[in-house]
Order: C-alpha cells, then sequence, then structure tokens
DNA sequence: CACTAAATCATAATCATTACTATTTAGTTT
DNA sequence: AAACTAAATAGTAATGATTATGATTTAGTG
C-alpha cells in the first residue's frame, strides 16, 4: 500500500496542526521520495530554492514533528539524518534492503527478531533495526561496481 | 576471545604505523571501552583533557585509521560517530544487542542474513546491519524504566 | 473581520568534524 | 649515537549540519 500526501494532510488535521503552505511544499515533495532515503540537509537545500526564504528552522522542526507522527522514517548515516516518506501509515513492520548506487529501497518481508529473543534472557527488547546493503538488481544488471 | 591492546599494537606495526605516544594513549583509552559504544566528540574531548594539547585532527584521523584497519567498530547516531573497540580482530561475524539505559553491548550469535537472500533476486549484497535494542538484564531487574 | 495560538522568518549560535601548514618525531640509516 | 626523512602532530581556522532566539506573520476559528 502507498502513503498517500491527502493520508499525511488528513494525519496533520486530526491532530490538530495547521495546513500551512510551507507544510504542504515539504510533504509534497518528500512524497516523490517514498522509495528512498534523502539527507535533511538536502531536503532543506532544495526547499530553500524553491521556497525562497523558508526557514532552516522551519523545514527541521517540521520534519521532526512528521517523524513523531509516524509520516517519515528517520536514520543517522554519515554525520547526517536521513528521511524517507513512510511506506505505510498503518505502521506495518518489515525491514529494507538499500542500493548503495542508487539509493532504491527495497521493502523486505518477515523480522528476523525472534530468533534472537531465547539470547537475552531477563533483557526487554524495545526495538530493533535491520538493514541489508548492496546493488540493486537494475544496479547489478547495469554491471554497476559494487564498492 | 576479547581484543587486547597488544594485539592492536602489532596490527599497526604490521602496516608500517608509527607507535606514536598519542596513539598509544587513544587505543589505551578505547580498549576499555570494549563493550560500549563511545562518541568519537567524547573520546576527543577526553583525550585533549588527559593530554594535553592534543588536536582533533590527530583524534579523529586515528579514529579514521583504526578503523580501516578492523581495530574499531563504527556506527552513526543522532549526528555522531560512534566507536567501540573491536570484539574480536578476527573478525568474527555477529550482531549486537545495545542496552539503551547503561550503553552495554551483548553480543548475539547467528545471523539472518541468509533468510532474506531469496527475496532480492538479482540485487548484490554487500553489507548488512542489526541491532536489538532494550535494556539489559542488570537494568531490568534494578526496574530502570525503558523509554 | 477580528482574534489568538501556532507557525514562520531572519539571524546568529552551537557542535561535530575537517582542512591547512608549520613543526615535531618514530623509525631507519649511516 | 647523530643524521635523515617520511609520517605524524599541533595549532588554528573553516565548514557544514543542526538548533536557538525573538520578532513577525498566518491558519483556523467564531
Ligand atoms: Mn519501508
Ligand atoms: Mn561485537
Ligand atoms: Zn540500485
Ligand atoms: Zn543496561
Amino acid at each position: 500500500m502507498e502513503a498517500t500526501l491527502e493520508q499525511a494532510v488528513s494525519i496533520l488535521r486530526r491532530n490538530q496542526l495547521k495546513i500551512t503552505k510551507q507544510r504542504h511544499a515539504l510533504l509534497d515533495y518528500l512524497v516523490t521520495y517514498q522509495d528512498h532515503y534523502v539527507a535533511i540537509s538536502a531536503v532543506d537545500e532544495h526547499m530553500r530554492t524553491l521556497f525562497a526564504g523558508m526557514s532552516h528552522n522551519t523545514i527541521y522542526r517540521n520534519i521532526k514533528e512528521f517523524e513523531t507522527l509516524g509520516l517519515l522514517e528517520v536514520k543517522s548515516a554519515d554525520n547526517q539524518t536521513l528521511v524517507k516518506y513512510q511506506c505505510d501509515f498503518e505502521h506495518q513492520h518489515h525491514h529494507h534492503f538499500v542500493c548503495s548506487n542508487c539509493g532504491r529501497v527495497i521493502e523486505l518481508q518477515a523480522c528476523p527478531l525472534d530468533a534472537y529473543e531465547a539470547q537475552l534472557p531477563g533483557c526487554t527488547i524495545t526495538g530493533h533495526r535491520m538493514e541489508i546493503y548492496g546493488l540493486c538488481d537494475q544496479c547489478t544488471a547495469k554491471g554497476v561496481q559494487a564498492n
């Protein structure tokens, strides 16, 4: 199921957040990256050309807000924060393969967590993260070299 | 198997890197964090009190070098780079549980990768990362609240 | 249209990390 | 043991991502 911009807007409404043109433009941009992670700083740069005079603060604050609402997935890499428009607002749990050449994200089914619980007696598990890296089928077919 | 400081020093030698007192002090500090991730910026701050006048550059550059040599594990979180003295220089593959209260790292056996390969036909897998988060047995026993 | 809390702008600050160049030093050679 | 030299470090400043602040604007409401 693809998450749409309209869904996101209605989630803002449901949480009594104002639908500003800045927020709309930001979501509009993020929705084009449904299947890629983008650096917030790149989003920032883009928005500020597209939307003259938009404040850093506005972009960063809203992205944080969107994360809280579950509209975005966030991760940290290489001293940057990367975001990706959430695949599915119903929070269906899954993992990702990320192409290190084109950045494409492929969703993976199943979760390895169960297999590890027995190794952590007495511990409280609150979360986990698993990601696989490599070259997607298209990039592999093109003969791109893995770094 | 615990990795020792002497092993690290001999790996520097083997790679024709000079054993400076700065490098030795740095390794000496990192080895005390065998089972925790530490922010490089925190290592930097500590080394500069302990070793008056040590340059940022020296710390960051050497940590990068140590990573290349396989002496350190590195990850990115919260706009910082975290490092951990490698558990085992023979690169025995495994995953981690990280306590979000005390930071303790517990090693996990087995790897979930195989189960996913069938879902990525035509792709080239070059790496993966899996981590489980929560409270370790000691912190759970103390009644620490999970955030 | 007026109201007001929420959101944005504009600017500057902060923090981690990197760049640069003169100086020092570990390890080697004479 | 002194000389040599490539490698490493110090000291300083720059960069880049992100956050803070306080004045101004605006979305949504009645
Ligand atoms: Mn997904
Ligand atoms: Mn380990
Ligand atoms: Zn690709
Ligand atoms: Zn713990």
